[in-house]
DNA sequence: GGAGAATAGTTATCATAGCAACTGTTGCTA
DNA sequence: TAGCAACAGTTGCTATGATAACTATTCTCC
């Protein structure tokens, strides 16, 4: 721990006051931490909730996009998972569920025999369509509270947090994407 | 969607970097939401790594913590589920894991017999002193990147946006801690 | 050109999250 | 004070997530 950073300020605290705790944070960091946790999840389950009247999870509709966003060329199974926001390692399974739902159509690589391609169909395409108007207005509710200047130290802010934990235990430090 | 903030603006951005992603973000919302969701997914697993070794999920080691800082009163189920970070409805199978621990105890409260109190045993406050340091440290790692008015900053930042989405479908406006 | 390493996916197993239905207890109120 | 709503937890079912072991294909480089 080089940097102890250890505050207990009596800066009044939005989690503090939601927690009702009588102690404050033991530091700032402990506090960011635990409010960018708790904000994420409050988030993805307000996006959550947008996707599932149409069968999907948050997952598959991320994955769904991706695909999309690859083109006519398709995309390979690991390259999907390595864009999406929770790199999960059920990848596979999460693919067949949007084959079954006849979302994407999958085949083999021609010249790399290994990779599976994946490709949107038309009625993932159209699916989608509809979804896109109704996420992203999501998206912006999520963070309406904050400015356009906001928004984009936000957004440093963040970048700089997964810059340095990308690159250690991280589980990989690639990327994330709807496209 | 009151507040559109379409940008599409020439900013180097961290996220679109990673994603390998041609077409910029359609919105510094969207933008903001993923990195967030992918932020946090990551600090997420990193914390994970921390306590996994202890036999603990971060859910049950959070829970452990609440427990812990409820004291000698004892603390009821639910009040529990409305201080951890991720509100799963499965806390009573949660709870039933650190009990067959020996990390907790529970029993039915006195005056109201509905509720039952948990308290942490000598064991669990054992674990949880040799994990303090640790889960700090790894706290203090995660947002490492951040200076100290950065951090401030971060937190303001997040409480707004949590605000805002507290008031509506969200999950239930409750707290979340560590304590 | 063949052994072995590396790559791309898949599958198995297990733990956990979510939803909804259910039990037991208390409070309200007519 | 009987009856019903609200509250506190629990449990069943299903879906998803994490790890790790396994198969199939390609690459490397003697």
């Amino acid at each position: 721990m080089a940097n102890p950073k250890l505050s207990n300020r009596s800066r009044s605290s939005a989690v503090q006051g939601e927690i009702r705790q009588t102690k404050p944070f033991r530091s700032t960091a402990q506090e960011a931490t635990i409010a960018l946790l708790r904000t994420a999840s409050i988030v993805n389950r307000a996006l959550a909730r947008v996707v599932e009247p149409y069968g999907l999870s948050l997952a598959q509709y991320n994955a769904l996009r991706i695909i999309r966003g690859a083109g006519a060329g398709g995309i390979p199974t690991l390259s999907i998972r390595e864009r999406m926001i929770e790199e999960g390692t059920t990848i596979t399974r999460l693919l067949d569920k949007l084959e079954d739902a006849m979302l994407i159509r999958r085949e083999r690589s021609v010249p790399d025999r290994r990779q599976v391609l994946c490709f949107v169909t038309d009625g993932g395409r159209k699916l989608l369509d509809s979804l896109d108007p109704l996420v992203n207005a999501a998206d912006e509710d999520a963070v309406a509270s904050l400015s356009e200047l906001e928004l984009e130290r936000f957004i440093s802010l963040l970048d700089a947090v997964r810059q340095t934990n990308a690159k250690r235990g991280a589980p990989r430090n690639a990327g994330l994407a709807r496209t």
